[in-house]
DNA sequence: CATGGTGTACTAAGGCGTTAGTACACCATG
DNA sequence: CATGGTGTACTAACGCCTTAGTACACCATG
């Protein structure tokens, strides 16, 4: 489905909030559609199902999942999408890390956003194989 | 000097570390010249003076700082520079980081480049300003 | 030599994230 | 109705980060 990185700072459940965010947007994982269990995504993930639970709920509150109470978890009919302020300070805080990190190591704009590129298509790559 | 984000789930040890190296790569901080003592740093940066220490104990072992005991720190006359894998190691790591949380709110690659320019231009503005 | 600033070391406490384990209410299925 | 899978809730424990406070050895300065 995505992957989680034990070494990055940023929270597990953060990152699979993320991860689920950006497979929606994506289009890999459509409205109504079902994402795995708690228990079977945190197997796959090899995390804490506590963890997991507490994406889920987050991305409920958000309006982004809906639950089925006994059933399951889908994505929600209507996802919510985030509005223009959160999206651009979520862009800007992360392209200061990502400048910072760059400059850190002594790497130019230039090659900054060739890596950049990569990674972009590595995601959307993963997204055409429908996981 | 720099400035540190205490919402950043990065350790701010960590963060100082890489402001520093960040510095001196860009050449506003030169080898010899002195850095600020660790409690200067501290009250500066509104954090616990062992935090400033972690990172220049750190920045020590790695040669890039040095220390003259009793008297202060000083960025070391030939600082060691990270070699190409450590390089690339920490910008792909970045870079994943950036292209997710973007996809995670629906922003493509264009925009994506445009606000990581304006990043790296902050950045360079500050080094003009020599601080 | 006395003073003050330097890096360094140590302990104690609190917060947050994560794991582990257990338990409950809910619902589809057989 | 019994079973099993679902999300949810709670406690306990551990580790890392951070803060706070204290103390030490070192050295430049007056």
């Amino acid at each position: 489905m995505f992957d989680i990185n034990p070494s990055d700072p940023a929270p597990i459940w953060k990152q699979i909030e993320e991860g689920l965010r950006r497979l929606i947007t994506l289009g890999t994982l459509q409205p109504g559609e079902s994402v795995p269990s708690v228990r079977d995504l945190a197997r796959d993930l090899r995390v804490n199902p506590n963890t997991v639970a507490r994406a889920y709920q987050r991305l409920s509150d958000a309006g982004v999942l809906a639950v089925r109470r006994g059933e399951g978890t889908y994505v929600a009919d209507e996802p919510t999408r985030p509005n223009r302020a959160h999206r651009t300070e979520v862009l800007r805080d992360a392209a200061n890390r990502y400048a910072s990190a760059a400059l850190s190591v002594g790497v130019q704009l230039d090659e900054a956003v060739a890596v950049l590129e990569a990674s972009f298509d590595k995601l959307v790559a993963v997204h055409r194989r429908k996981g």
